[in-house]
DNA sequence: AATTGACTGTTCTCTTTTGCACATTCTTAG
DNA sequence: CTAAGAATGTGCAAAAGAGAACAGTCAATT
């Protein structure tokens, strides 16, 4: 049984969102400071590193997807986060976590950037561009992570189904008001919205039949009605 | 009305939680780099500023104690954070919020570092002291944010009320299995948990039932007692 | 001492949400 | 093509929570 998604961080694939600095790339700044760092592989639904595990290396999306999630003691699973290209995640063993605090899985084949994070503390006082993408990420972490917060608190389970909805309705095609969401089960999505299958299940089927989304494997978003969802 | 309590991040009087480092200021980096900053004094109930304000200023908390809340559509009210000494806050700016996302108010008499955003960004790069100051309090930041989530989406009111006391219990005084709570009305405290008065009420009589706590004005905490709820 | 306002104790009803259970419909690997 | 495993569509009883109302208590002010 899963949970709840924190927040959705991966991005659509323009990196050009800062207007100037649209390749960054942290590899090169690691590769002039001759830093320790290894590329590697993963399939569709393999861990990158799991709950517990000893923490000392930070982790940088270079393609692909990855769910962040956390088991608590009764089986319960919440996803946390997800994260794309250009988003770090594992950082908080910079700040003295010793092991994680969940599982990262591929969602889909992705390619990860693997730093010890000792080496990235040091290589972030001198390579400026590094240091301020890494700020950078993090603030909007915050930011993201705290309007889910706000979200949860505020929100029905309703509500939260249809914001959730409407984010990943970003990464389908742009600009268009119906969009073609990623593939995602129900049981996936409960785990999103902090709410149950069923309940997710009886949602969805009230929007469909609002019109306020259609599907039939493919779930399509109809973006402009959907938001009306979340001003009552 | 008041909802939820994001994180706690107030922390007790020792800023020595670094081993060295245990009196930083950052305000000696500003004076070195000849910044605009300034310092600014509220009184308990003063507001430091308001949600929508115009954002273009991080603040840094020398002295005292500021809670940080949300208002939404219906005039519900979430206190989203709380911060003390050392913590920084308003940071959303320098990810590119043009406003505030949320009032400010000042819990006791507070002073207040004021920083620019653009000037503080330019300083990080040189300053390495401070860089790594504000950096590790983002990441620890960031790391309360995510605790506060995955309380909220695995727990049941009635644990998250107790996780919420035990919290409160680390400003009291340290290593004795029974502390002193800060003052705080039940209502204060059913917007920490995120439920309403009337619950908390309900649990608090439980948990004095039960001697886990005791109160006739000041609240007491018995530590290891309270802890049993957390562990169903 | 009386009044005011904030806080607490208590109760009750109405929703929302959970937790199951089970049938049905896809998907997909063999 | 087919059987097995996933995912979906329903329904329902029980639990948790929201909201609101109202009386009692306490502290501070005038």
């Amino acid at each position: 049984m899963q949970l709840r998604l924190f927040h959705l961080s991966m991005k659509p694939n323009n990196n050009k969102k800062n207007g100037k600095n649209s390749s960054f790339d942290p590899q090169v700044f690691l590769d002039t400071a001759g830093i320790s760092r290894k590329i590697a592989e993963y399939r569709r639904g393999e861990s990158v590193f799991a709950q517990g595990d000893a923490a000392d290396s930070v982790m940088y999306v270079q393609q692909g997807g990855v769910k962040f999630s956390v088991v608590n003691g009764s089986g319960k699973e919440a996803v946390v986060a997800m994260f794309g290209p250009s988003d770090f995640f594992g950082e908080g063993c910079m700040a003295g976590q010793a092991v994680r605090m969940g599982t990262a899985t591929a969602i889909t084949p992705t390619t990860i950037l693997v730093m010890e994070k000792n080496e990235l503390l040091r290589v972030l006082h001198s390579q400026h561009e590094l240091s301020d993408h890494f700020i950078r990420y993090m603030l909007a972490h915050n930011i993201r992570v705290e309007e889910d917060l706000v979200d949860q608190l505020f929100n029905s389970s309703e509500k939260r189904l249809a914001r959730t909805l409407l984010l990943l309705a970003r990464y389908g095609k742009q600009d268009q008001p119906i969009r073609i969401l990623p593939k995602v089960s129900q049981e996936t999505l409960a785990s999103m919205v902090g709410t149950t299958r069923s309940r997710v299940n009886f949602f969805m089927n009230k929007f469909r039949k609002l019109g306020f989304i259609e599907y039939n494997g493919k779930i399509k978003v109809n973006k402009s009605l959907l938001t009306v969802v979340l001003h009552e």
